[in-house]
DNA sequence: GAAATTTTGTGTAACGATACAGTAAATCGT
DNA sequence: ACGATTTACTGTATCGTTACACAAAATTTC
C-alpha cells in the first residue's frame, strides 16, 4: 500500500498538492502539475488511507445499522436496501450489528460505533424504552429509528421513519371484517415495541368499530427470547395450536407481521384446519415469501425502499448539517389480498 | 468525547502510562497509579479512539463480509451466525455489503475494506472465476471463502470453507430415487457459481449410478438478473411451469437451493399439480421456513453454525499470524426429510 | 555503602492524511 | 515600471494513539 508521501514523491511536487488533487482542488495548479499527480496515482495504484483522513478531518465514511435479527427476512431486505443506496449514492459503507432486541447489545454497539468515529446510525425497531438510543443520541450520534413513533410532545433528537402501524393492524382487521368475520384474534410475541403496542391498539378499534369487541382477543406469545426470525414462527404455530382448541374459537386471526402469519397457518394446518376455509390468516409486512405459501398469504405491504431512502438520505443530510431539526416521517400501508383469507361459510 | 489526554491529566500521569494501562500493562506501575488512572477513565467514560489505535499500529477491529443479498434469508441466517461469533468472541465488527454477484462490486468493496485497513473479509459464494478475489488476497486480504471449492493442485491464498456440494445434491437425488422416481429434473438459475456446478454433478453422478442418466434433466432459468432472494424464487416458479407442460415430465424435482425448491412447488401448484401427490420436491439448504411451507419441505441441511464458526476462527488466526497455510474445510451436508417428497405412485 | 538492578515512570517520534498560513513567481493595472 | 493581485505551489502542525528509548528513584547485592 502506497502513502500520499509516494505519490508526491513520484510526481515530484509535495504532499499538500497531492491533497489537493485528492479533494477537488484540481485548479489550484496548473495543468500539468494535476496530470502529473493523477499519473503518479494511477501508475502506483494509490488509494487514500480512510483511517488518516478520518482521524484529521473526523468524519467516515461509514454508517451503523443495528437490526434485531439479519436471519428474519424482513429485516434482511430492509439492510438489502440501506446498503445499496449508502453505497451507491453515498459511497458509505455499512456496519452493521444484531441486537437481539437486546438493551445491552443495543448500548455496546453504540459504545463500539462511538470509538469508531461512526456519526451516523440506523437503528431498526427497537424496545419501547428508547432511554438509551436517546442518550447514544447526546453523546452525537446522528439517529435515525425505523419503525418506531415519536413520542407526542416532546421534541426528539432522533428521526423516526415508521409506518403507520396502528392502519396497518386496523387494515388488517378490517379486511376480515369486511369478509365477515366476528371472532378475531390478534397474535403477538410477548415482548413489546413501540410498533406492536400501536398494532394492538389498531386491532382493537377496527374491532371496536364494527362492535366485535367483546370477541376481539389479543393473544400474546409466552415470554420466550424471541428476536424476529424462527422464534417467531414457533410462536405463532404454537399460538394456532392453542387457539384452534378453543371453544368458539376465532375465524379470523392476524399476525402482528409476517412470519408470525407462516407460524400461524402451519399451527392450524397442524390442528386439522384448512386455511382459509376453516380460519382466515392475514400477516403484515408482505415479504416475498407471501406469495410462495399455500395459500398464498393475504398481507400488508409495508412501502420498504421507499422508506430505506428516506432513512438514508436523513442520516445523511444531518451528518452533512447537525443543526437541521429532526423529523417523524410516516408511510402509509396498503392491503394485498391473497389467498389466505376468504369470507366466513 | 475526551481523549487519552484529558485522562493523563486528570490522573497526573504521561499519556504513556494511560496508554500502557490501556494495553494491559497495568504491571508497570504502582498499585495507587493503575487506581488513579482507572478511576479516572471511569470517571471521564473514557473510550479509546479505534481509528486512532487503528492508524498506529495497522490494526482494526473489523472484518468485512461480502454477501449475495442479505435478503435471501440463507445468507441473512450465515451473516447473522458470523456477526454474533465475531462480536461476541473476538470483540469485531463487521462491515457488510451485498454483492449481488457483480464482480466489480466484490472489487470495490474489496478497495474499500483495504482503504479502511480491514485486513479480514469473508466472502459468501462468488462467481466461479476468483480471480480477482485472488488478487485482492494478494494485496494483503485475509481471505475465508465460503460455498466454493478450492482448486485441486493449486496452493492458494484464500481459505474455503464449504460443504460438500456435490454430495449435497448427490443424497437429495438419490432419495428421490430412493422413492423410486424415475424422471429426475435439477432446477438451477442460468448464472453458474462453483457450488452449482458441484450440484449439478452430484445430480449427475446420482442419477446415472441409478441407470437414469438419459431421463434426467439439468434445468437452467433464464439468465436473469438474479443474486438470490426474491428472483431465485420466481425462476422457480417459472421453471415448474415449464416443467409441469412437458410430456412424461419429471416426478422428482431438485432445487439447487431452498428458495429455488420454494418457488417450485408454488408453481407445481399453479400448474394444477399436487406436491408431492403428483410431483416431489426437495431443495437444499434446509432455511427455517422449510418447515412452514405446506407441505413442510424436504431439504439437505448445511450446518452452518457449525461453518461459520470455523470461518471466523480461521480469518482471527490467520489476522494474528499471517503465516499459517490455507486450509480447505468440507463439511457433510445430511437428508432432513419432510412432505414435500413422496414414493411414485 | 557503592555498584548493579529493578521499579516506576516520561518524552518524543511516528502512523497517513489535511488545513492553513505562507511564499515565490507570474500577471495585471495604470 | 512599480505596486497590487493572482497563480501555483510548499511547510508544518495536527488528529489520538502507541512504541521505544530513556531516566530518576527505589531496592537489592555483596
Amino acid at each position: 500500500m502506497h502513502t500520499i508521501q509516494d505519490v508526491a514523491r513520484k510526481a515530484g511536487v509535495s504532499t499538500s498538492t497531492v491533497s489537493n488533487v485528492l479533494n477537488g482542488r484540481g485548479n489550484r495548479m496548473a495543468a500539468e502539475t494535476l496530470r502529473r499527480v493523477q499519473s503518479a496515482i494511477t501508475d502506483l495504484k494509490y488509494r487514500p488511507n480512510t483511517t488518516a483522513r478520518h482521524l484529521k478531518t473526523g468524519h467516515t465514511p461509514l454508517i451503523g445499522l443495528l437490526v434485531p435479527s439479519m436471519a428474519n427476512p424482513m429485516y434482511g431486505f430492509i439492510a438489502r436496501e440501506i446498503e445499496t443506496l449508502a453505497q451507491e449514492r453515498y459511497n458509505f459503507r455499512i456496519m452493521i450489528g444484531n441486537t437481539y432486541r437486546d438493551r445491552e447489545k443495543e448500548t455496546r454497539f453504540f459504545d463500539d460505533l462511538l470509538s469508531h468515529g461512526v456519526r451516523g446510525v440506523i437503528i431498526i425497531s427497537s424496545l419501547i424504552d428508547e432511554q438509551h438510543v436517546e442518550s447514544a443520541a447526546d453523546r452525537g450520534l446522528v439517529m435515525v429509528s425505523y419503525d418506531r413513533r415519536a413520542t407526542p410532545n416532546i421534541r426528539s433528537i432522533i428521526d423516526h421513519v415508521t409506518v403507520d402501524s396502528f392502519e396497518s393492524a386496523r387494515i388488517a382487521t378490517q379486511h376480515l371484517i369486511d369478509q365477515g368475520h366476528q371472532r378475531l384474534a390478534f397474535v403477538t410475541p410477548a415482548g413489546r415495541t413501540m410498533s406492536r403496542n400501536e398494532k394492538i391498539a389498531g386491532f382493537r378499534a377496527a374491532a371496536k368499530s364494527a362492535g366485535l369487541e367483546k370477541t376481539a382477543q389479543v393473544v400474546e406469545g409466552t415470554p420466550v427470547d424471541e428476536f424476529g426470525d424462527s422464534m417467531m414462527s414457533e410462536v405463532g404455530r404454537a399460538q394456532a395450536a392453542l387457539l384452534a382448541g378453543q371453544a368458539d374459537r376465532a375465524t379470523g386471526v392476524i399476525g402482528v407481521n409476517d412470519l408470525m402469519a407462516f407460524g400461524l397457518m402451519a399451527g392450524f394446518r397442524d390442528a386439522g384446519l384448512a386455511v382459509p376455509d376453516d380460519v382466515s390468516v392475514i400477516g403484515i409486512d408482505n415479504v416475498f415469501l407471501s406469495t410462495l405459501m399455500h395459500p398464498a398469504m393475504t398481507s400488508v405491504r409495508l412501502p420498504i425502499p421507499e422508506m430505506a431512502q428516506v432513512m438514508v438520505e436523513r442520516v445523511m443530510s444531518r451528518l452533512a448539517d447537525p443543526t437541521i431539526p429532526t423529523q417523524e416521517f410516516i408511510f402509509q400501508p396498503t392491503l394485498v389480498p391473497r389467498g389466505s383469507v376468504a369470507p366466513l361459510r
